[in-house]
DNA sequence: ACCTGAACACCGTTCAAGT
DNA sequence: ACCTGAACACCGTTCAAGT
């Protein structure tokens, strides 16, 4: 039966686990991984801090939760004939998602426990691979050198993130003010060349996938 | 001038933040990342809590000394001729490192801050490829793929770390235990088939790392 | 069934005070 | 120069009590 509701527009009735994990993912968007507690997002809320632990039986099972919630919006492949074309757009997804909530990757990757969503999306990713041939060591292998990449990736581009384009070359430059110069001719070089052609993270990011994906057709082809 | 020492084989003198740094990281190795605070490291030092921010200006400034001792420890390459060979020896090295302090891969990839040790590895390993042909873009990726997929390995090795061999199968069959059967086929199937031939985590490695080396190569070859 | 109020043990950090 | 003692603001979590 529906629950009263209020005749405001906001469904200001009663808490519930969904619209505790949309909030707390909310907070995590906009503040930040390190502002999201259970007080705060309590307050966020209208509520008291101990009534979460209503609806949540702690912060480790929140942020289950959370994750596993950014784990739906990642766009699964259908099995498909064409495993790399499989690969590559949900490898595009995942770094999409991953750029609208960049606390994700890191706590998925701290966290142990997985939910049906991530369950679903590593069982569709390596239901692709062996039907395309790959034995069960290799399809686990190119499931991780995928993931770490993509994770991997994400996480450099929010460390990286302050204005928009030359960062990495502040970055150089600021660290070698401080130090010896020529103590890093290379890492120099590198910032050298990134602050004169600005990258297009997604080109790069394309780059790298390519090289995995031939890689793993090569060992696929002499399998 | 040398301190007073103590009669006692232990230097019970005073501290220094050497001394707090490799003690955190004992206690880090030890008990797990989560029980290093700064009253625990404190009484293992024999001080008062408050006495740790003579040394060490923060927990952050503390967690960013040890990553730097411990990248320290990776072996890195001089510039060689073969930057494969080199390539495959660092990445061994870190696998190694990282195999002693489980919890430092996740720490290195949550702090922006790089210290002089984590910039002299990161220009050599730059370095070797730059000599090698590579274009400071192909370089940079080059890096950030090999970098993800040695502490994406690290991470996923300490995840699943109980015992010491089947531990995969185990979590599969628990979780498919709560669920509807056959919901994650292929999850079951790769599951399986580690329970029957238990795996060997360093050869699984040397696999991915192989192949990320052969696409690096061919990028090489065909730039 | 759902939430409040108050408490507990524990954080990181600061600061006056001691030696 | 180095450390102690005590405090501050803030955690996650529990639990009796309210409605």
């Amino acid at each position: 039966m529906a629950a009263r509701a209020t005749r405001s527009g906001e469904p200001r009735d009663t808490l519930n686990r969904e619209r505790v994990l949309s909030a707390a993912i909310e907070l995590a968007d906009e503040q930040g991984i390190d502002a999201l507690t259970m007080r705060k997002l309590a307050g966020k809320l209208g509520v008291e801090g101990a009534a979460l632990y209503y609806h949540v039986a702690s912060k480790g099972d929140l942020l289950d939760g959370m994750t596993d919630l950014v784990a739906a919006e990642i766009e699964v492949p259908l099995e498909s004939p064409d495993w790399k074309d499989a690969m590559r757009r949900r490898a595009v997804s995942a770094r999409e998602v991953f750029a609208r909530h960049p606390w994700a990757s890191a706590i998925m990757d701290s966290r142990e426990h997985s939910g049906p969503a991530q369950l679903a999306y590593a069982d569709r990713v390596l239901g692709t691979l062996l039907a395309a041939g790959f034995t069960p060591r290799a399809a686990a292998n190119a499931f991780l050198i995928l993931d770490t990449y993509i994770s991997g990736f994400q996480r450099q581009q929010s460390s990286l993130a302050l204005p928009e384009g030359v960062e990495t070359f502040d970055v150089a430059e600021e660290l070698l003010a401080e130090l010896p110069p020529d103590a890093y001719p290379s890492l120099l070089a590198i910032a050298a060349d990134f602050a004169v052609n600005p990258h297009d993270e997604v080109a790069v990011f394309d780059l790298g996938l390519d090289l995995i994906l031939d890689g793993l057709q090569r060992t696929l082809d002499s399998q």
